[in-house]
DNA sequence: ATACAAAAGAGTAATTTAAACACTTATTCC
DNA sequence: GGAATAAGTGTTTAAATTACTCTTTTGTAT
């Protein structure tokens, strides 16, 4: 058995926090709990939690995310640890941020009513405690970098989902205008898309054709990665 | 004053190691240091130690390093948090990866000699002691993409290079050929190095023109990200 | 039934960027 | 003065990106 030459350091904790995009037709949106314990009960935080001893982080995160929300089966990735000393008031603790797309109106109907959570638009969002806001940035520019390197849509869509839905969720990423035939020839030279033989009725008298994404293309796709400029 | 909630809360030891890149004209090359505590005494291993509570993360990798290497004024980035339940085999220890990119040359000389460390060729590196080998993989993939994206090099060459030294530093991150003509042309727009009136004359007859970056244009490409499409 | 409204759908030309490619020049050393 | 060595230099072709607008479809209102 090996012994511990580790006796005289430091232990501190170690907190996850969850930064959930979602995306509903029209705009990025981000998932808020209210805080239910000290310090800074009761003001707007993202989902997060402690780390166990028995777990690792993916484990912690995903484990915090589900007790929080009930969102089940959620990707995420880490984003980013945070470390300034002070940045919890009440004790030092280190805080491992990780991120996650979903589609909102997929996830919303089965899990969300019951918890104190809302989903606020980037743009309004409350203010947060600690160094929240520094997580939300580093995240927003991650995703941003990340739609521009790898397919992004699969978790944020619904799915069956037309082209200007796809469209409206890069432009909601990147925060721009993009034309609309450029885009439709550039995502179909990815060929990750299939073209369904049904109509969506709901936003036009003419109708728009439904598109999935072909899953096993895809995720090739995003193991190579690749540069999507648009 | 607050009044902390967290009492019942795990904490565990946070490690950091560090993955130092170094550039000696021919070859991306690691430091590596011989671990002489338990466990693994003996072994050769990433940089590393732990973080004591009034400091930051930054701030002791920094901090480790020197303690290590002597190597002070490194710049260096945080790159992941490794989590795996029994990396550690004598306790449960969380580790964040910093990783630096140095020129060999400028650092060897005046620091690194009465230290246990010793540079590796990437390619001939010793086994390493418990995760270490991920930490560097994905250092190294890290630090591929970020040749892509930013403006590299600065810190991995002397202040004063020649052409040939900045394409060979390229091919060796890259792992592959470039041909010297699309190089240059593709460098030279970037509008980033300044042609200096002075010749190196250690490589050939002809001497090959030195050059350093225009620290300013360079630090905006950095900081706008680009694409380099090499 | 006819006209209107509303969004979907579709292609080309111009420009920019990337890739492939080989010979000449400057200098030292013998 | 000739040979050896690496540096330095441009052009042509192919591919990718951008800019740009009118027609189609069909439900709804009259």
């Amino acid at each position: 058995m090996v012994l511990s030459s580790y006796k005289n350091e430091d232990k501190v904790l170690l907190a996850l926090d969850c930064i959930i995009f979602g995306f509903d037709q029209e705009e990025l949106k981000i998932l808020l709990v209210k805080r239910d314990f000290e310090p800074e009960k009761g003001k707007w935080s993202l989902i997060g939690g402690f780390l166990k001893k028995e777990e690792n982080l993916d484990e912690a995160a995903t484990r915090i995310l589900r007790y929080l929300t009930g969102l089940n089966n959620i990707y995420m990735e880490q984003l980013y640890t945070f470390s300034k000393v002070d940045r919890d008031p009440a004790e030092r603790t280190i805080s491992i941020a990780y991120y996650a797309l979903i589609d909102i109106a997929t996830h919303d109907k089965a899990l969300l009513k019951q918890n104190p959570v809302q989903w606020f638009s980037l743009k309004e969002a409350p203010t947060l405690i600690f160094d929240h806001h520094l997580m939300v940035e580093k995240a927003i520019s991650r995703l941003r970098r990340r739609a521009l390197t790898k397919p992004i849509g699969f978790e944020l869509l619904p799915p069956k989902f037309t082209m200007r839905q796809l469209q409206k969720l890069y432009e909601a990423i990147l925060d721009k205008k993009l034309d609309k035939r450029n885009f439709i020839n550039k995502f179909n030279s990815l060929d990750i898309l299939i073209k369904l033989n049904e109509k969506d009725m709901s936003s036009s008298k003419k109708g728009a054709f439904l598109f999935k994404f072909d899953e096993e293309k895809y995720r090739r796709k995003v193991e190579d990665g690749f540069i999507f400029k648009i």
